[in-house]
DNA sequence: CGTGTGACACGTA
DNA sequence: TTACGTGCCACAC
């Protein structure tokens, strides 16, 4: 077969942003991941220089499809927009909270959900 | 093609 | 704990 992997006009959506959809939306209920660790995953996973603002680009876009409240900042702070409304989600599939008050934080200790199989 | 902006992360004060 | 500055990358103008 050709050479060519796939197929060669794969116009590709966003390539990245399919990928980033398809970790949030394989995150289990009751963890969460940070942009930068679906970065890292995705880094790992075959992408390149995916940094943290281009998943929340991403989630920013396409985020409506997806858990976006289970995507949160490094420090365990759901995205902007509706804390209430992830407060509610958290609650409802029993996240680790750190702070069920705002500022809402997630106790990413225990709810970062390592992706199945990280690189360490 | 330069500038500004952004659902980020990290170090230091 | 919060606040400020810096690095990173992609996109809109």
């Amino acid at each position: 077969m050709t050479p060519r992997s796939q197929q060669d006009d794969a116009p590709p959506v966003d390539d990245f942003a399919s990928q980033v959809l398809d970790v949030v939306d394989a995150i289990p209920p009751g963890r969460v991941m940070s942009y930068g660790d679906i970065a890292e995953y995705l880094a790992g996973a075959g992408a390149k220089g995916p940094g943290p603002r281009q998943v929340g680009r991403v989630m920013a876009v396409y985020g409506g499809a997806v858990a976006w409240w289970r995507v949160i900042h490094s420090d365990g702070t759901p995205a902007p927009g509706h804390d209430s409304v992830a407060l509610r989600h958290y609650l409802a599939e029993g996240t680790p909270l750190r702070s069920a008050r705002p500022p809402v934080r997630v106790d990413m200790r225990r709810a970062r959900w390592p992706g199945s199989a990280p690189p360490r």
